[in-house]
DNA sequence: ACTTTATATATGCATGATGCATACATTTGA
DNA sequence: TCAAATGTATGCATCATGCATATATAAAGT
């Protein structure tokens, strides 16, 4: 019975449904702060590395490249943020405005807040075998350079650093 | 420095940042399996809960009911799903047709796939206490009817079963 | 120098999803 | 018998999206 219980097939349903009612609830925050969750990631990963341009932007969000013109354009028209000159006359290198970097300490003020929440739930012997898990997991997962970036879209930087992401730790973390 | 790693905003983070990992690799399965999320957990709910209404459907989407009854439209138009009559000539009971429930086990094929991929990345004596916190967080996050259904609307109910599911065990596990 | 190819961003157009307001059908209750 | 409630369906406007294509710039080949 207990086997049952620790078998690989349950744990992985748990896991699902976790992940989703998580992303759920982490989704809809972002949506009554005033962003969906492109929006959200677009500001984010902008904030946390600034100078992307818009195709690297498509490539993490696994967006066409018109849609993401489009997107931009929209937080731009929201002075959220704004394209400087890159290296080209071509390249228009994105960053974010004073309004732009307010809305992302917004974001992640409401995704922290759920989130330390939900993790609140738990007794306080679970949580390193759960970060154990999480770094597993998380490390196996950033497959390549790309996936590190997607990964982290919505991640608030300031809590997790570099040097102990372990996202991060696989992959460079900078932007090919 | 251990303190930091165990720290609960770091924890929260991670928990974050691996939902939205997992929940994007199902949710990019299922579109290989030809449903987008929605389609896929109006199928799998009412294959779990044969007799649902489209406002049944629609609240555990939350969805307008506008747009629950296109997107049933559109799975029967597929002939995935039929409605059959209910109580009152007004009431639509859903239910799978043959194909639709191929489809569901097909969507339960490639997630649990999936899922299983990625809980196979960690060492076997991580599993019982990654099960232990799982449970717990669900128990947690189920905290009304509606939200058992919508945390399970894309569970497969063969292998998390009602009794020992840590959402339904908390709720009833028939629909209101 | 001139042409071809590649790169980066932008846009026209058609399509599909969505919500709001409303319509229609049916049931319930005053 | 009429009004309110319930469940489903639809007209309409809006927004997001992808495809194909346009525009501008740069790099490479001849």
């Amino acid at each position: 019975m207990s086997d049952r219980l620790d078998a690989p097939d349950r744990i992985a349903n748990l896991l699902g449904a976790l992940a989703l009612a998580v992303t759920d609830r982490v989704c809809s925050d972002l949506q009554d702060v005033g962003f969906n969750a492109n929006e959200a990631a677009t500001l984010i990963t902008v904030s946390a590395n600034p100078g992307l341009r818009i195709r690297d932007v498509a490539t993490i969000l696994h967006h066409s490249h018109s849609a993401t013109v489009r997107l931009v354009a929209a937080l731009a028209a929201r002075n959220l943020l704004h394209k400087t000159a890159g290296r080209d006359r071509r390249e228009a290198k994105l960053s974010l405005s004073a309004d732009g970097q307010a809305a992302v300490e917004a974001i992640h003020r409401e995704r922290r807040r759920r989130l330390e929440e939900i993790v609140a739930d738990l007794p306080p012997q679970n949580l390193p075998p759960l970060r154990d898990a999480l770094e597993t997991l998380l490390t196996s997962l950033s497959t390549d350079d790309v996936e590190t970036f997607r990964i982290c879209r919505l991640c608030d930087e300031t809590i997790c650093e570099a040097q102990t992401c372990p996202v991060e730790s696989t992959y460079r973390g900078v932007w090919p």
